[in-house]
DNA sequence: TTGCACAATGGCAACGTTAACATTTGAGCG
DNA sequence: CGCTCAAATGTTAACGTTGCCATTGTGCAA
């Protein structure tokens, strides 16, 4: 009947429970400087107004908006769903809120997320990096904004979290190389991918390292398509004893490759690959591949932000290095 | 050198080009009414302080906040990526941000998720609904707060959008029927995943429609695992010659279950899945199954918030249609 | 009785922005 | 030359909240 006023403020609250304004703040707060009694009659009259505080208002007093902004490129990609996990999980335990945006800028810049950043109410800024941003060297972050990067490359003016692409490689090669291998051979994807290029270089340093000569690699596209031709040219090599594959769809599509030709996984050839992600998919092999825990790096992104508090937070850079997971496509050699 | 002051605001900007605060504004928005060489000057003033407009003071006075908050139950699931992206991609059409919250409230209800977003600066809110909240029946979106479930189920009070998960059931079972198979097993999911009920139900009735008795079905977890062993369970039922499973995972489970057991697939029986999600994942097969437009749905609920503009934009409830995609799964019989 | 500490509450101002209205300026015209 | 009209710019107030400081009331020691 009465007419909708368009939205309730401590004003209506505190004339109706018959309070001062700052009375009725402090309830909201909680502050011990209330009376029980009073505090009662305040939250009367909060609930019968339906009083809900109003952000803008708030931050504008305090100039901080408990939110972080999370910038994507392009937000359907491996991982991507656990590290929202995170970044939510996180967010939710500071009180924080997420801020989601996606940048399709075609200047694939850095300054482009910030500046679409800029005007959202934001107090920091997530930004996840799945290919090498033109202005990756030269980029400064907002002053007063709080700037994380989900790479494993280590930026001067921003702290950096990811999963350790490097390591990675490292523990499969040397795992294989454990098992008797006497090389390793690997599938690789498109060269913009930084997480790819890293997990490349990890393979051929580890091999390296350990004074073998990497072999020549295929090169895939990340589909298991790509895994399944590359499985059939590896086929008739006599060399290839173990196979690396830069994930797990090409290292699936790749034993199967391998088996189109009459080679036997692990009896033959041992395959490897790398996220985790075949477990709810794949019911009669267990792929041996390397588990990451996406929604830690998540959350340590966030974390850094909404943990900070005012409290002038230095660069930091994090790495989580995965877990190698044994299923059965691995034999031991000789 | 100097001290860094807090935040610049139009009054800085409009001191330092000599004009007021008003026309500092008006050039923000790039009013017509403001003379080019002003703008200029203006535009100068801001860079040189590096200038960016308080999202908090602008949401205040204009009592909008561009904002649209999504509250999931668990971020992980299937098509939450892909409605990511539609829900990031309208969002950018209309000039709004998307704010996610993870409603992990134990109790599993639509108020839980209601109240946690009326403390954001949020304009209105988009509700996932994986699984049946316990006040779906007697829930009353915030006044003012448009609110946008992502359901099959209609609500009185709240617009809705989803796949037609009726629909694809129906399509699968008719499309089954005629390739000439006399009945359609089902491979189910958990009870308590509302669109896999939904998938059930459809089946179920599109065989009585067809004065078909809808066999014994068999429940599955999602999992290729449990799939596979559905697969092997129905092996040895000389009626089975097709089977419709509730996801793809299941369905290459099942695949995989009746090939162990000597059935060949699509030869002795033809299978099919929904989801369209194992394209890149598995090399040698193109199972037949029904493609989902998440990201349509996505929009969609976006645009109904963000679209609207103020104008009482009443309730509506969109269902989209699935697409069979026919792959190497399905054979005609007789 | 006075003075003092402390608990409870109120008043005021300011955060940054912009809608609404007010003012100035200059051009065009009879 | 006075008039109107429109373009360009300025002034004021208000959005809702809360930090700071002031005020009132109450019990207790001096």
């Amino acid at each position: 009947m009465t007419a909708v006023k368009k939205s309730v403020s401590v004003k209506d609250v505190a004339r109706l429970a018959g309070v001062s304004e700052q009375t009725v703040s402090r309830t909201v707060h909680d502050s011990p400087s209330v009376r029980l009694e009073t505090k009662e009659r305040v939250r009367a009259a909060m609930r019968e107004l339906g009083y809900r505080p109003n952000f803008a208002g708030r931050s504008l007093r305090r100039g901080k908006f408990k939110t972080v902004g999370v910038a994507m490129f392009n937000i359907t990609g491996t991982g991507n769903l656990d590290r929202m996990e995170g970044f939510a999980a996180a967010a939710d335990k500071h009180g924080y809120a997420i801020t989601l945006t996606k940048v399709d800028g075609h200047p694939y810049t850095l300054e482009s997320a910030s500046s679409r950043m800029s005007a959202l109410p934001v107090d920091g800024m997530v930004v996840i990096m799945n290919r090498m941003p033109a202005d990756f060297g030269t980029f400064e972050p907002l002053p007063g904004m709080q700037t994380v990067l989900v790479t494993m490359l280590e930026h001067p003016l921003c702290s950096t979290v990811d999963n350790d692409q490097f390591d990675c490689s490292r523990q499969v090669v040397e795992y294989l190389l454990g098992q008797g291998h006497k090389t390793v051979h690997f599938i690789s994807c498109p060269e913009r991918s930084l997480s790819g290029m890293q997990r490349e270089e990890g393979w051929r340093e580890t091999l390296r390292a350990h004074g073998i000569e990497p072999p020549r690699l295929v090169r895939g596209d990340w589909t298991a398509r790509s895994g399944y031709a590359a499985g059939q040219a590896l086929a008739d090599d006599p060399t290839c004893t173990a196979i690396y594959a830069s994930n797990d769809a090409m290292a699936y599509g790749c034993i199967r490759g391998l088996e189109s030709c009459g080679r036997r996984v692990p009896e033959d050839v041992s395959v490897v690959g790398v996220d985790d992600s075949l477990g709810d998919i794949v019911p009669d092999r267990r792929l041996t591949t390397v588990r990451f825990d996406n929604k830690r790096v998540g959350m340590w992104a966030v974390d850094k932000i909404a943990g900070a508090e005012g409290a002038a937070p230095g660069v930091e850079h994090m790495l989580f290095p995965g877990v190698l997971v044994e299923g059965d496509t691995v034999r031991y050699v000789r």
